[in-house]
DNA sequence: AATGAATGAGCGTTCATTCAT
DNA sequence: GATGAATGAACGCTCATTCAT
């Protein structure tokens, strides 16, 4: 009995996977208010009402769907700060590491670089939370490396990690929205790393 | 008389602007999909049928905002780099001048960051032409000073450009959803154009 | 100035008559529904406001159309009757004449035969009057025919005329709907006045 | 429970049809142009939306409701003519059948005889390869009589068929259009068939 | 739990009509 | 009279959501 509590608890999960994931090519496709609840249903598999079963409304699919992939994000980014030595290191390795996990996801990055801004409400209501908690994840590698003397200080972390997430943001909308070229996400990290590091040495003062 | 005839013409072509500035005022609020024709219609003061006269579709009115508001900002840059002497100093201006008119325009700034990707469709199919144009201006004044050895040459030129906008992206989008509290553009634009600009010089290879 | 007049009454009504010729063309074109008061007027060559200064709605326009074209037909059908000798002359005139009538008129034949019946409510409330004009007039001459004993009197005068109408618009329909070859309606004409003439005579009762 | 399943089944194919009874209803009374889907989703008792659960469109129910009746129409004439004997028989037949039909289907006579014309496009495009069939089979009557010598060679069967299709249509238009009185259509349907068939006679050349 | 037929509120758009010039 | 820009009521249709099975 357990067993089978168990096997249904996991294809129960295994639904409402399927849903996001259906959802995010689909958003990805046809953006959020373009895309039909019917759709999603039909590329999950499942019945149209059987969405309602996992999901309160459409938005709370979008919803669900950050929640779900920024709280993995954000495990992952914690993972590769602690593996990282020192602040320029791990800013290194946020930027190649985030770019690097779209690079074989191209769906998942034009959702969250074009849809996470379809609905003003989302974005505004939902998810400033979660977005905060971004930021302050990067703003605090920032000022730790500020206060280690590795970074310049006469900068804002915050302003920094505002800067960090729209570059990030904005290489990755211009792959997503462009060819996806292979490698190009790559190439594009390094760069962007070496600029912004270089950019936040400590001012030798050349003269 | 010919003031009240001139005061009749510029009325008329005014209608087409009432309405694109009322259209401003409520994507921002509520963002496009959101968004409803008759509530544009009133905040431009006009019948909802008048908006037909002026505009094919709600879509148009969107793809019109962006290429007249486009338009007019790849104008003002291009005048903002002439006035500029090397690259550093075009890009500094370029940084600063975006953000800086951004500053008392606070609904434009979320139109643009957060309602520009509010259709998919109007991404890829219109603004890409219109947006490349932007990117390539930007690409354009790094490459320039790479020529000239101002600026570090080992670095794309048009990867530059996109975390540039990504970055002016980010700290507008982060301020319109914010509180936008005055004078904040004005610092972040001011510490990006430094980091920005550190990043890019010629590295010294100081041992 | 009275020539003015003159010429200005005479352009007035030429206004008006370009209104309605201008309607059969766009009425038959497209039919009354789908018909724009706009399409009338480029057609007519007027502004649209203009419409109403000569008819009180779209409606109005059909209404007066048909007012004009059947006044019109029912005094040339009178005039017809009035050139035949006796009852069977008549009926083959008022079927030669009829179907003549439409031969170089194709786009009246379509408004009259499918336009009329566009509006149940135009047909049923207006139409009723002049079509029962109309129908007196062909029931008259049977009657008469009936009475001089030309005609047999075993049937209806009214059954008659209704299905004479119904003869004469169902070729007119079916050759303004087809492709309206030249000749076709005088042929038909011909033939449809020998078999009804032919029915219509008194039985010999031919053992 | 076999009873409750029968009635189930019913009930659903029953869907499209009880739309169908209903639009004709509608459209009798107040023309296709003029009837509202809400009137005819009303008159279902089905809701708005189910409407387009079984039709694409407003259209689509008129076009629907020709193909359906026509279609059932011109099989029961076949199965008419069937039945007769001899090409005056048939004809006879087909009048008094089709006109004994509307007796009790004022509604569907209306239908039929008016909103059939209310669609320009629709008769062209549509009703045309139907309408066409309709009037072969009449035509194909008449040739056969032709052939066999029953009835007069000296005129065109499509002719001949395009007038009976007008006749029997202005007998029915006017019946319905009136106060369509109980027996009305019998009788004039026997005395069209006399009238007819007298004139379809092969002539005997009475000196 | 799963289904998918049914629902009905809601909106973009059209177009006959008006009226200031 | 003539114009045509402006109006706004009206409607076909969509689609997120529900619920009987």
């Amino acid at each position: 009995m357990s067993a089978a509590a168990g096997a249904r608890t996991v294809r129960t999960g295994d639904k409402r996977d399927r849903i996001l994931r259906a959802a995010v090519k689909v958003f990805a496709r046809k953006g959020f208010y373009a895309s039909r609840v019917n759709e999603i249903a039909s590329a999950a598999g499942v019945a149209d009402g059987t969405i309602y079963l996992y999901f309160k409304s459409k938005d709370e699919i979008l919803t669900s769907l950050f929640e779900d992939r920024i709280t993995r994000l954000l495990g992952l980014l914690r993972e590769e700060c602690a593996r990282g030595e020192g602040a320029p290191d791990r800013v290194r390795r946020l930027v190649e590491f985030q770019l690097g996990l779209l690079e074989g996801e191209r769906d998942l990055a034009e959702v969250i670089t074009v849809n996470l801004r379809q609905s003003s409400r989302l974005l505004k209501q939902y998810a400033n939370r979660r977005f905060t908690e971004y930021l302050d994840l990067m703003a605090s590698v920032i000022a730790e490396g500020q206060r280690t003397g590795e970074l310049r200080d006469d900068v804002s972390p915050r302003i920094v990690a505002r800067a960090l997430f729209g570059g990030l943001d904005g290489i990755a909308m211009t792959w997503a929205l462009g060819n996806g070229e292979s490698g190009g996400l790559r190439r594009a990290a390094s760069q962007f790393a070496d600029v912004l590091l270089d950019g936040l040495r400590v001012p030798v003062k050349t003269g």
